[in-house]
DNA sequence: TGCCAATAGTTGACGCGACAACCGTCCCCG
DNA sequence: CGGGGACGGTTGTCGCGTCAACTATTGGCA
């Protein structure tokens, strides 16, 4: 289950997506942190109910969407309650289940947090490569993710047209 | 400073990116934890200090090597030195600075290790990339980390050779 | 109908990383 | 050669994520 070692390729590639994986949650998180409050996965949960119907999602799909397990999410959506940035509710359909609302304030914090957000992206992320790279990290992303998340847990993220 | 947005492939490479650093570390740090007792960073930790003359590192070339703060370092090496698989003493060069060593154990960690976690890299990384992608990775790779290691913090880690 | 496994979610304890405050050493400039 | 700013490192506190345990509901199957 072993007997070989990376080429200098592959290495080159691994050491540089481990770097990145080091580094990326740090820039995200200090930029909105410090503009808007937020950390960048209390963002993504914010921008993932404003774009549900409703502006409502339940706990697992939620969780699912964000590439979080649902007791990180219950933590995370307990304290943007405390906020008043979401509110739960249960679901009326499923009695064991609990939906999670955008509030009027979760909408403006999300639409005030966008801009800033996307700015910062396209400065540290997108904004270095060239169309021809963005696309190729897409099917690179592919790629990878299936092998990462095999069970499509995320599915709905990455690719919303499936 | 905003009046746009990201547009379709942008939006796709990005999401991608975004679900790769959530899925990635988990990944990693349960095969490693499981098999051999150490979280992901720690083997990383181990791996450069492995690769080091004399197996010996200066702390603050250590945290850059491996992309983490001084502070953390810190807390990892103590951790590391309790266990025995490091052990630190002062610079002899300056007095100020102290040199991380790994121990005989360490080294056995480290070698004891390997396998199964390179044998992971293989099945749930490189392995899902043909050899062009794996070479279009390390572009995107550099590209990307110019943006956000702008100060080469990293250098020394995904560009041995400069 | 009644039971039991599976599902949905919450909670509490624990560990790790970030941040800030701190100490000791070095070095350079006056 | 002496004082101050910069450097190198450690420690303590706090917040967040994971894991395990738990409750409640559901749905299938006898």
């Amino acid at each position: 289950m072993d007997a070989f070692w990376l080429d200098a390729d592959e290495m080159a590639a691994w050491l540089r997506l481990i770097a990145i994986t080091e580094l990326l949650p740090g820039v995200l998180d200090s930029q909105l942190r410090r503009d808007a409050g937020l950390s960048h996965y209390e963002y993504v949960v914010l921008a993932m109910l404003s774009e549900a119907p409703e502006r409502t999602l339940q706990m697992t799909s939620l969780a699912q969407r964000t590439s979080a397990t649902l007791p990180r999410l219950s933590h995370v959506v307990r304290r943007l309650e405390e906020r008043g940035l979401v509110e739960r509710f249960p679901c009326p359909k499923d009695a064991r289940a609990t939906n999670s609302r955008l509030t009027a304030a979760g909408w403006g914090a999300v639409v005030a947090a966008a801009p800033g957000h996307v700015a910062n992206v396209r400065k540290n992320v997108i904004g270095g490569l060239t169309p021809e790279q963005v696309r190729q990290l897409a099917e690179l992303g592919d790629a990878l993710l299936a092998r990462l998340d095999p069970q499509g847990r995320m599915t709905a993220l990455y690719r919303p047209a499936d």
